[in-house]
DNA sequence: CGGGCGATCTGGTCATACCACTTGACCACC
DNA sequence: GGTGGTCAAGTGGTATGACCAGATCGCCCG
């Protein structure tokens, strides 16, 4: 096994992870209320500073509701969380959470020829370049991280292209939650990033500029992986239920 | 003028937001130092776990990079920051961001067709129902606040039954980027929530289940405003630039 | 000249004290 | 009976000062 980082984990970190965790497991309904800091601090055998951290962090991402001189109470997740959320809910108590994934997949399937459509109009000829370089790379390589890494690139410089602040942002933490698991996803995600010739497909579209032949390229590059996918989880999803 | 309730802003809040300002108005480039923590409390006059307790808020939506032993340093927005980011970044130094503003309409127009179509595929018949008392509600008031409310609980619903978490936590981001602006934007949304009959088609395509259809209808409820509102921030760009 | 060591930066953590706010109980006073 | 006042207790908000731990860099010795 090869050496890794060594992973140090502050004090305000792991209160903020067990938090975090009764939150979003449920074990703390949304609407009740939290131990005072004082209380969780001496349950933790933390001090008080590194509990605050914590749940100022937490009360930052909407999950919780802190008020002076009243209790922390705990907010819904379901309705306010971010997509920051996401990493931490594909997986819940240890499991892969199906519906999540699933909802992952699909969103990639409706945004991506959005987006796709939006760089083709505003890309020109660099943009095509830029893209061919992109997919020459992910064709040189038979590594399957390596061609995931090639293939985020050329979403990244199709987001770039599209000119859109708020794809960036969706995208931005799209990836933040699917990098970690980079190297767990590659025999899942070959299909997909195997495609070379889907790719080029893509990237000529986006050079021509017809806002609807992008889409279905878009599409086609993303559809097989994601179908197959759906039908993976959703057989995972009966096998469990019963 | 309606009496309303006072804020009082922690000093946490209050650095936070200088910080931010900071990085984000690109008066600290990406990668830069932050002065440290004990620096910055001298400076802004304040202890020390208050910046510390701001500092580390903006590591966790991945503004900053805070390593133990050395500097604290600016990461790229652009390329981290996640959706939550978008109010911010939507008024820059006290100007409304055009691009960021043309971002948002067009990436309502991708995501709501999409997700109304997943809505159709798993709403059923109460669905349908739900959303009919909404419209009715929305049909029922003049008001352009009440209106934009009763819109929102309509995407709302249709976002429950994507049934769609990465939607979702989209949703709620877009959402609490939106709520806090609803006022001031009644009268650019009067044009698209005053449209009660294209809600009522979308609801009916929605209850009749045809991904395409769906597609279409909601299509119809967004484009108008969209459009107008593009056109108008358009000028407005054209304006400031010469 | 190169490697090692230590001074001195940085952030990480803690204990403690006190301030500010909310809550609810209690108690006059209409 | 309700109104408003008062107060104590509990909660979060802030500050201080001390010390721990990792990173950095320059000096010095081999």
């Amino acid at each position: 096994m090869p050496l890794q980082p060594v992973t140090r984990r502050s004090v305000p970190d792991e209160v903020f992870d067990q938090v975090l965790a009764e939150v979003v497991d449920g074990e703390i309904e949304a609407g009740e209320a939290l131990p005072s800091e004082r209380r969780l601090a001496e349950v933790l055998g933390v001090s008080r500073p590194a509990v605050r951290e914590a749940l100022q962090r937490m009360a930052q991402t909407r999950l919780l509701d802190v008020r002076h001189g009243g209790a922390t109470t705990v907010r819904d997740f379901r309705r306010f969380g971010g997509l920051d959320l996401l990493p931490r809910l594909l997986v819940r108590k240890g499991d892969l959470d199906t519906a999540v994934a699933r909802s992952i997949l699909e969103a990639r399937l409706v945004v991506g020829p959005g987006v796709a459509a939006l760089a083709a109009e505003r890309g020109g000829p660099a943009l095509e370049a830029l893209l061919t370089d992109t997919v020459d790379a992910l064709g040189a390589t038979d590594d399957g991280v390596e061609q995931q890494l090639h293939a985020l690139t050329f979403w990244d410089q199709v987001v770039d292209a599209a000119d859109s602040m708020v794809f960036r942002l969706m995208f931005n933490s799209l990836r933040a939650a699917y990098e970690p698991a980079l190297v767990a996803l590659a025999p899942l995600m070959a299909e997909e990033v195997g495609q070379v010739g889907a790719y080029r497909l893509l990237t000529s579209a986006i050079g021509a500029g017809d806002p609807e032949t992008v889409r279905a390229a878009a599409d086609r590059v993303l559809r097989p992986a994601t179908t197959s996918l759906l039908t993976a989880l959703a057989a995972l999803t009966s096998q469990e239920s019963p």
